[in-house]
DNA sequence: TATGTAATGTTATATCATAACATTTATGAT
DNA sequence: ATCATAAATGTTATGATATAACATTACATA
């Protein structure tokens, strides 16, 4: 099965993503009219599709969250950073290219061999930060 | 009470946090002996010193972890980026500055009101590196 | 068809975090 | 010292997130 075709559950969970406002938790998901009406009903079917998802770079897990987007635009081998609005959870994702290469840079400087960059820049969007 | 005074329960959990290796969770707090031993016995206890020690710039959540480390050099207001072996649990906190104020320039180009700067850097020590 | 592998289903349980309310302790004004 | 207040802590219950263990089904291919 090629990186990019995904299984019957995987398009499932895809689609609830895509069509979020924003990151959904597994449970989030479960609970979508979308979701369950084709029969998926626990918690960990909606976890491996999310890890499908993820090891195919179709999504991206927010740490801070608990939560998960699809990704917009997959497959990408970058590293990816998001910036979360807090009030309305509206989540953006980023290339953060001036900010990987010094990651790196000091991962390297100390030995350490770095698999996975992440980060969560959290704040309000332009909307919700214009009524404070 | 200032800044830097901590309470009978933060102190025990910021002891318990600078004598572990590594990120400690809430719940494995809650198991130390040094913890148990000063009468502390409900994760609520543990969550609420936790809280004080972040308000305080004491302690560090690692969202990747759920899970919590003393600050090595607290209390700073710059964003710290953490690296974490997923094999040893060995975290380490560095200054970004590098990557911060990039950062910042997207955030602000896109109206995003900035709060809070997550990096985490997931692999392998130095150490846990050489046995690959 | 036979056989192995990947995907899915099902039930139970582990792990992380907070709500609601009671009690105790520290603080500061009188 | 006494009292009023706020901060910290204790206690019990529950909510939210995630995985373990094992059974079954779908699918590829020899
Ligand atoms: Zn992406
Ligand atoms: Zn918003
Ligand atoms: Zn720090
Ligand atoms: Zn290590």
């Amino acid at each position: 099965m090629s990186k990019t075709s995904l299984t019957k559950n995987q398009q499932i969970v895809f689609t609830a993503l895509i069509s979020a406002k924003g990151p959904l938790t597994a449970y989030k998901i479960l609970d979508l009219a979308l979701v369950k009406r084709e029969g998926l009903k626990a918690p960990l079917t909606i976890y491996r599709a999310l890890d499908g998802l993820l090891e195919k770079g179709m999504a991206h897990r927010i740490e801070s969250l608990n939560a998960f987007v699809a990704c917009s635009s997959a497959p990408h081998k970058e590293a990816a950073g998001f910036m979360i609005c807090e009030q309305c959870g509206m989540t953006l994702e980023l290339p953060i290219n001036a900010c990987e290469e010094p990651l790196r840079q000091q991962a390297s400087s100390t030995g350490f061999h770095l698999h996975k960059i992440n980060i969560e820049m959290i704040g309000l969007c332009s909307n919700c930060g214009e009524n404070i």
